[in-house]
RNA sequence: GGCCCCAUCGUCUAGUGGCCUAGGACACCACCCUCUCAAGGUGGCGGCACGGGUUCGAAUCCCGUUGGGGCUGCCA
């Protein structure tokens, strides 16, 4: 039992969850489900960010929206670094004492302008023997030894640092307060992590985590740095340009296991001809020694069209439940003007003519508008055919007593296409616009059979009265 | 600047020395289907960054060049 294999998610709370913070969370979970192992969420809270409930539980919400569930037996956690401050506090001081860390008095300004006057960057080390003792003002380092690191790495293979590129970098600040890279280390250590699985941007600061735990008298863990996702410059997804916030995408309808499948294709592919597959099956396959190195560009179109699958692929009551929400929240008609019975009939008219849950509002809101907005390109463009009036006074003539099922509207409509030498394509558009307002929708005779015979007439009349 | 990582269609990838005339997916284009729009079907466009090696044979191995990216904080 103890040895089966521990990962661990760490995010810093930061008020919203980054995508590419959700495809490590995934890699880790589906790990440690194939593995038997555990995934440890640990909230970084180091710095003197407010130490905020709601972020944290902002993180279970996006960990379990993505079936990273906190109840499961596989799931440990949250711990919280900042409650462990003590301990990261003591690893220092037990690092001083064995003369692996020293104190420096030097500030920030004073460094660089020692680094100003030798021509090397960063620190030099210039308190490493003056045998300082702690206290305010005073920061601790780390005495980085001679020689060189070797970082062994699932995705990387081995990266060698030499030593003397590291500057002492620092564990304590100069209020007592321990640095990340230490908190990181002493905490993985604590709860006993046997693979740290993050993106790449950490590889740099790995070899300075290696040393720590070395020198702390631990085995470093099994180290894997998956490639960072990028936008379409090719830059590290940022907060400031670029839309990395999960919640984001869950509010505008794309669907958790179209966002799961998305994600964990980003720099790694299921075997065989086809992206879209189960969970399962990836949790099966997935390894990181097949993960890709190079960074992987987040393509919210190709996202899409995961969603579009994934919508297509539920069975209706699945899809009626999925839009319930939207359908609830929406802006798009009065409330009470909503009916779910109207809803479950147009249904499966909607369901392979979007690629989010957000769009089926503006596909279905004619059904609950009392006059939808009738388009201007879109009336112009249709009422303009000589035949315009006719059609929609002779169909609606037509149906005041035909029967009432869409089979029947069509004939009615065929019947009158024919015998005016045109195509249907044509002649419907003049009704479709009259009864939706627009050119483009779900069909137009299961749709009429839905309104209901009272209130199709009622457009078709007040559309022929806008003709002029 | 320094350190490190990376390099297959526009994008995400398959590929681990011969199965490659480089496969799939997204996007795009065309056609079919069709009451609009979708969905679906069929087809098309399009790539191993470049230069040297190694080898009978290289997208695959090595070196270099070029080009991208990350890090370079008393942030995480």
């Amino acid at each position: 039992m103890s040895d089966s294999p521990r990962y661990r998610f760490a995010p810093s709370p930061t008020g919203f969850f980054h995508v590419g913070g959700a495809r490590t969370a995934l890699y880790n979970w589906a790990l440690a489900l194939r593995t038997g192992g555990t995934f440890v969420l640990r909230i970084e809270d180091t710095d003197e960010s407010r130490n905020s409930p709601e972020w944290t539980q902002g993180i279970i919400d996006a960990l379990s929206w993505l079936g990273i569930d906190s109840q499961s037996p596989r799931f440990e956690g949250p711990y919280f670094q900042s409650q462990n401050a003590e301990l990261h506090i003591a690893a220092a001081m037990k690092l001083h004492a064995a003369g692996k860390a020293y104190w420096c008095d030097l500030t920030a300004d004073q460094i660089q302008e020692r680094a100003k006057t030798s021509g090397k960057q960063g620190y030099d080390g210039y308190s490493r023997d003056r045998g300082l003792a702690g206290g305010p003002g005073h920061v601790l380092r780390f005495r980085v030894p001679e020689g060189a690191t070797i970082v062994s790495d699932l995705v990387r293979g081995e990266v060698e640092f030499a030593n003397d590129t590291i500057e002492d970098f620092v564990l304590l600040r100069s209020n007592g307060s321990p640095m990340f890279l230490l908190a990181n280390v002493v905490d993985d250590i604590e709860m006993r992590i046997t693979h740290v699985v993050r993106a790449e941007e950490h590889l740099p600061n790995t070899p300075k985590q290696q040393m720590l735990w070395e020198a702390l008298g631990a085995t470093p863990p099994i180290w894997a740095h998956v490639p960072v996702l990028v936008n379409e410059q090719r830059k590290k997804l940022s907060k400031r340009r670029d839309k990395v916030a999960l919640e984001q995408y869950r509010e505008e309808g794309i669907l958790p296991n179209a966002m799961i499948n998305y994600l964990m294709t980003l720099g790694w592919a299921p075997a065989g001809d086809t992206e879209i597959v189960h969970w399962s099956s990836m949790v099966e396959e997935f390894r990181l020694e097949d993960v890709n190195h190079s960074p992987a560009f987040f393509d919210i179109k190709k996202l899409s069209s995961f969603n579009g699958d994934y919508i297509r692929a539920m069975s209706l009551d699945e899809f009626i439940q999925a839009a319930s929400p939207v359908l609830a929240s929406t802006e798009a008609w009065p409330a009470d003007r909503f009916s779910a019975g109207v809803f479950v009939q147009a249904a499966p008219l909607v369901q392979t003519r979007v690629v989010t849950l957000s769009e089926i509002p503006a596909m279905v809101d004619f059904l609950f508008l009392e006059n939808p907005a009738i388009d201007d390109d879109a009336w112009n463009k249709t009422m303009s055919a000589d035949f315009a009036r006719t059609v929609l006074a002779d169909f609606t003539a037509a149906i005041a007593s035909a029967e009432w099922n869409h089979d029947s509207l069509k004939g009615i409509l065929e019947t009158w296409t024919e015998a005016n030498g045109l195509k249907l394509g044509k002649t419907q558009a003049p009704i479709r616009v009259a009864i939706t307002g627009r050119t483009v929708g779900p069909p137009l005779f299961e749709s009429l059979e839905i309104l209901g015979r009272e209130e199709t007439i009622r457009r078709l009349t007040a559309g022929i009265a806008r003709l002029g």
